[in-house]
DNA sequence: TGTGTTACCGATACCGGTATCGATACCAAG
DNA sequence: CTTGGTATCGATACCGGTATCGGTAACACA
């Protein structure tokens, strides 16, 4: 068993050929006679050659890589993001290499400095709103840069996701055509979840067009989660005890305050919404509203521009893709 | 603007220097003047150079990449896993290629080679049940190998888990300790989710030794997820009524079964127990048990034996990092 | 037999960095 | 003035592949 590493040069010794033969005959070229090439083959085999991508991409000038910024791994959404930019990659020997800048843009700027050290051929990062020194980083890099989830700014390239602050205006409108008129607001981080303020501005502007407020709220400033939701929706409730609904910064959040409403036993028609359209949201014992936001997809075609857009042929593809989230959950 | 990536050589040229002066400048290294030095900065932020980690890894012969494979991305457990990873890697200059092998060891195998071939430092991958081939690759690649979640088993090199037997057993001494006796289970893609069905065989055990058994079950054959545990409930429960306890395969199905249980509005008193300890799991309107299982602290401990092991000075680190699941939820 | 063509293969020059060794200049000591 | 040491820098050879071009042999055809 070898354990070293081997080259190129050792498989087209082993195999009688000279280097570049072996190349050729490894990737499959067009002029290597079948006896060179099953010979090039066994000596691979036998000699376990792996290949060496790093010394590939330096020589071919192409990296096959994809480079892939989230803020967050600690609810379900970011991770079903990337697994949509796996599968879209699949196949296609494109790898995807990630970091998690935790809302944090200076920590944004360092990962997407660090991750275009390595020459992606794309590069996917999350919202629009990242700070001048960024943008010109990513514009100064000349790969295509996808960002993904927002809409709602200016993109620098491509643009995949869906509008919050609409999403956020569609679901009030959609409360209010359902009668709703006392409405309460829980969420979390909104400094660095700026996707999440969006949708309440959104919603908070629909409330004022129909002469309405929130007359009630909670804010937390860790992140969003389950037991926090229920936490502040405790809170809220025991203040101040006559909402007929509360819309929440997430999915998590009011999966949370349907959980208060079950250990508080109220009776009282109380309706949550949330957004994202979590497999949660959908089984849990009380009916909440939500709106499903396509993640998966938005992974998918994320990397399928990732893809396209460096194909030799690549077709003049549409700049943003725009998806509109369902509202599911109001009788 | 330039936006075409700036080499070292034009940063040197740019700064009347030769490419190694300019090199070393960059690094930082000791034998270069002040005014040199500055020079080289100057021209290097003028010219936005970035660096080419390709060029660098190829020519020092060390890469700085850390690959990472995990089964799945559609329950919080492995992002958590990443995260933690991500945050063990933090500041060392080393970044995390990742791939998911959606629990099918083809696929596996496919992603670990394609992932050596960018000779990354250190490769963790999950679980110990690779099948031989994977495991030769794997040997053969002569890096640190970190096999994660699981401890029963044979592992390669390093491993950092539970053992998810053992994880069973005592969750099921447990439940007997406090008085539980007609037990059934819910579980899902056990053929596949390979630490599920460990867990299982350990609370077997157990009960076995207790002279019991599960007096009913319920199998599904996707994914794990709240919806299917509440399915499979309302199933398990219509067909046979007499449960006072319910083991499930994770934390997901468990809530699905919590939520299963105040939908049906039952008030017979049968306790759900999950696995993982999620949040979610805590935050519940129903009490349930669960074992809590360190998922970030196996990352960040799985990055830093990645890190430490290449170190020069690397100390004699222990090959098994063993964790053991603290149960929470029984009264 | 001479001449193209085609099929196949190798030599060489890169890709963009780093390692290594040697060169130069400057200064202090003898 | 010579010698030696130190600080600073550059030339060169790699790392492991691929692109490019040129060479050789075999075959078809006139």
């Amino acid at each position: 068993m070898h354990t070293h590493k081997s080259t190129l040069e050792e498989v087209a010794a082993v195999a009688g050929v000279s280097k570049m033969t072996a190349s050729r005959a490894l990737r499959g070229a067009p002029d290597v006679s079948i006896k060179t090439r099953d010979k090039v083959l066994q000596a691979a085999e036998r000699l376990n050659y792996l290949g060496n991508r790093l010394a590939l991409s330096l020589s071919s000038q192409r990296t096959d890589l994809v480079a892939v910024v989230v803020p967050s791994m600690s609810n379900i959404v970011f991770p079903e993001v990337l697994a949509g930019i796996s599968t879209g990659l699949e196949g296609s020997g494109m790898q995807a290499v990630f970091g998690i800048s935790d809302y944090d843009v200076t920590k944004e700027r360092n990962i997407i400095r660090d991750m275009l050290s390595w020459r992606p051929s794309a590069i996917i990062v999350t919202g629009l709103d990242q700070p001048d020194e960024t943008v010109r980083m990513l514009k100064n890099a000349a790969i295509p840069v996808i960002q993904i989830m927002d809409l709602d700014g200016t993109p620098i390239d491509f643009n995949v996701g869906l509008s919050h602050g609409k999403a956020g205006e569609e679901m009030a409108s959609a409360l209010i055509a359902a009668g709703r008129k006392r409405f309460g607001y829980i969420g979390s981080a909104l400094d660095r979840d700026l996707r999440a303020a969006k949708r309440k501005a959104g919603f908070e502007r629909v409330l004022h067009e129909n002469h309405l407020a929130f007359i009630g709220q909670r804010l937390g400033d860790t992140l969003s989660s389950v037991g926090l939701g229920k936490y502040l929706t405790h809170q809220l409730l025991s203040a101040e005890p006559s909402f007929d609904c509360i819309y929440y910064s997430n999915d998590d959040m009011a999966a949370g305050g349907a959980f208060a409403i079950i250990e508080a036993s109220r009776t009282d028609d109380i309706l949550m919404a949330g957004f994202n359209g979590l497999e949660l949201a959908a089984a849990l014992p009380l009916r909440i509203a939500t709106s499903r936001s396509p993640r998966r997809m938005i992974g998918e075609v994320a990397a399928r521009l990732a893809l396209g857009s460096m194909a030799p042929d690549a077709p003049s593809v549409s700049k943003i893709t725009a998806f509109v989230p369902e509202i599911t959950g109001i009788v």
